[in-house]
RNA sequence: GCCCCCAUCGUCUAGCGGCCUAGGACGCCGCCCUUUCAAGGCGGUAGCACGGGUUCAAAUCCCGUUGGGGGUACCA
């Protein structure tokens, strides 16, 4: 690679930050990061109607979120801003004006409508519905005429008649695009206003990007782009034109597949770095062994473009949710148990003032239950019964352990049994179990699952030794009559 | 309609002419471990879309068919 590698992530704020657009945002990422080179953020704010500060912030905090830092951008110093396309304007009119002084570019007084009824006219004649250049070839006394009229213009692109645009592409190869099948299509719209493919080729060139990488529903705009580098004499980047991913239903994913923006993955306790270690396996790997990556250093020192697939892929919420589940048992129990807190405090479960003591307490139970979650939101469940006063009893789980025989007189030995212990740990705890089962001749199971119910409410939990250790002596003895109750 | 892209288990993929009796992962199903649930271990299930070529040899190369996707805007 010669020169330094100068990649740029372009949402425009249209909505939230979703999949689709945070994989490309990750592969541009690391593609910077493996060759050192620049990333960039820029805010493709052109279309006034449907862009919002609100969908700005949630792509920050979006990229914020999973690690992507830019380099240059909104909020960081950079040689080439502004960064909003909407600040750029001057910048595109002095592109603009210069194809329109080469002749490669032209006004165009024909009104939305009228190309509509000329579009559909053609498509019923079995023609192609492009622009049919009838204002190509206005006189100035025509367009005057046509200005005093009250109609405004938009600027078209004179593109070649004849001919062919070739797109190379990093992961396609080569396409070839007959340019008659192209057509004159507008760089600036009545308001003044850049369209994309225009605006897109002035900042990749004034930004000095050298590599454009994005999703391949780009590939069909391409051509249209490279015209205009051609036109202007401009220097054509790279192009590598990524895999869509779909939804279950094989469409390029979209809101109506469900819960699907990065935010919403983020509220519903999944790990930044799971998602960044999926996303880069859709329609990336490194070989046939290796699926779980050390985020981000591993990943980034990985990442090649040769490596990515030309077929689409469709976003998987098992195997997704697997990888979450891996990520959080990687995690320190300190790391886990910081990240689950917040959750656990709007649960109500924790109280928003946390001594050490009781952090301290908190990552015992995570380290306790981290096996078990594939998610921070299910700590809550998870660990409720260590946090909450009273015990919600499954009355599933009631019937079939505790409304048997010997549970009365089981729950009154181990009572007597456990209020007797000095240290509350796993050892005696152990002890006296072995004990009580011996001379009661029950199994283990039939012993503890009617203890676990008792304490826990429910048949899941961690080691029953290590459950009634962290739960301390006191609020065992206390369930452990109060589950006598219901027994009877 | 037209243009472009794509095509290996249900899903994500390895494979870049012989190492393929097609490998891994998720899921699913068994078994093991076990005080429950997980985790873990072991095993199983399932695939080269189809048809022609090229070649001594094709999942791999070429052509076609079919299927899917994307584009076809004063959206990006």
């Amino acid at each position: 690679m010669d020169g330094t590698v100068r990649v740029r992530f372009a949402p425009s704020p249209t909505g939230a930050l979703h999949v689709g657009s945070a994989r490309t945002a990750l592969f541009n990422w690391l593609f910077a990061r493996h060759h050192d080179g620049v990333f960039v953020l820029r805010i493709e704010d052109t279309d006034a109607a449907r862009s919002t500060d609100a969908s700005t912030d949630t792509i920050f905090e979006g990229l914020q979120w999973l690690g992507l830092d830019w380099d240059e951008g909104p909020g960081c110093s950079g040689a080439f801003g502004p960064y909003f396309q909407s600040e750029r304007l001057d910048l595109y009119r002095e592109y603009a004006d210069r194809l329109l002084e080469a002749g490669m570019a032209y006004r165009c007084y024909c009104t939305p409508q009228e190309l509509a009824a000329r579009r559909e006219a053609m498509r019923e004649a079995g023609l192609d519905p492009k622009y049919d250049r009838k204002c190509l070839h206005l006189t100035d006394a025509q367009r005057r005429q046509l200005e005093s009229e009250g109609r405004s213009s938009v600027l078209r692109f004179h593109s070649p008649d004849d001919g062919e645009t070739v797109v190379r592409d990093l992961i396609h190869g080569v396409s070839r695009f007959g340019n008659q099948l192209l057509d004159d299509f507008v760089i600036v719209r009545s308001d003044g206003l850049p369209t994309y493919n225009f605006a897109v080729v002035v900042d990749d060139h004034l930004m000095q990007i050298t590599h454009v990488i994005r999703g391949d529903d780009h590939i069909s705009n391409t051509p249209r782009q490279v015209q205009v580098y051609e036109a202007l004499g401009l220097r054509v980047p790279q192009f590598a034109h990524l895999p869509m991913i779909h939804g279950p239903d094989r469409t390029k994913l979209s809101k109506r597949h469900g819960a699907q923006s990065v935010m919403e993955f983020a509220a519903a306790g999944y790990l930044p770095e799971a998602v960044t270690n999926y996303l880069a396996l859709l329609g990336w790997a490194y070989d046939d062994s290796q699926e779980i990556f050390e985020i981000p250093g591993e990943l980034i020192q990985k990442f090649t473009l040769e490596k990515i697939a030309k077929n689409p892929a469709i976003f998987d919420h098992q195997k997704f949710e697997w990888m979450n589940g891996v990520h959080i048992r990687e995690l320190d129990p300190a790391d886990l148990a910081a990240r689950a807190l917040p959750v656990m405090q709007q649960a109500g479960l924790i109280p928003t003032e946390v001594s050490d003591d009781v952090m301290k307490r908190f990552t015992e139970i995570v380290a306790a239950v981290q096996v078990r979650i594939k998610t921070l939101n299910e700590i809550v469940d998870a660990t409720r019964y260590f946090f909450s006063e009273s015990v919600d009893y499954d009355e599933k789980a009631v019937r079939k352990w505790l409304k048997r025989e010997y549970v009365p007189e089981l729950f009154t030995r181990l009572l007597d049994e456990l209020s007797g212990l000095d240290a509350f740990g796993e050892v005696p705890i152990e002890e006296v179990f072995d004990r009580v089962g011996e001379s009661f001749e029950l199994s283990k199971g039939n012993i503890m699952q009617p203890v676990r119910v008792a304490v826990t409410g429910n048949t899941m939990s961690p080691g029953m030794y290590e459950t009634l250790a962290l739960l301390g002596k006191a609020k065992t003895c206390e369930r452990l009559k109060g589950a006598l109750a219901l027994a009877k």
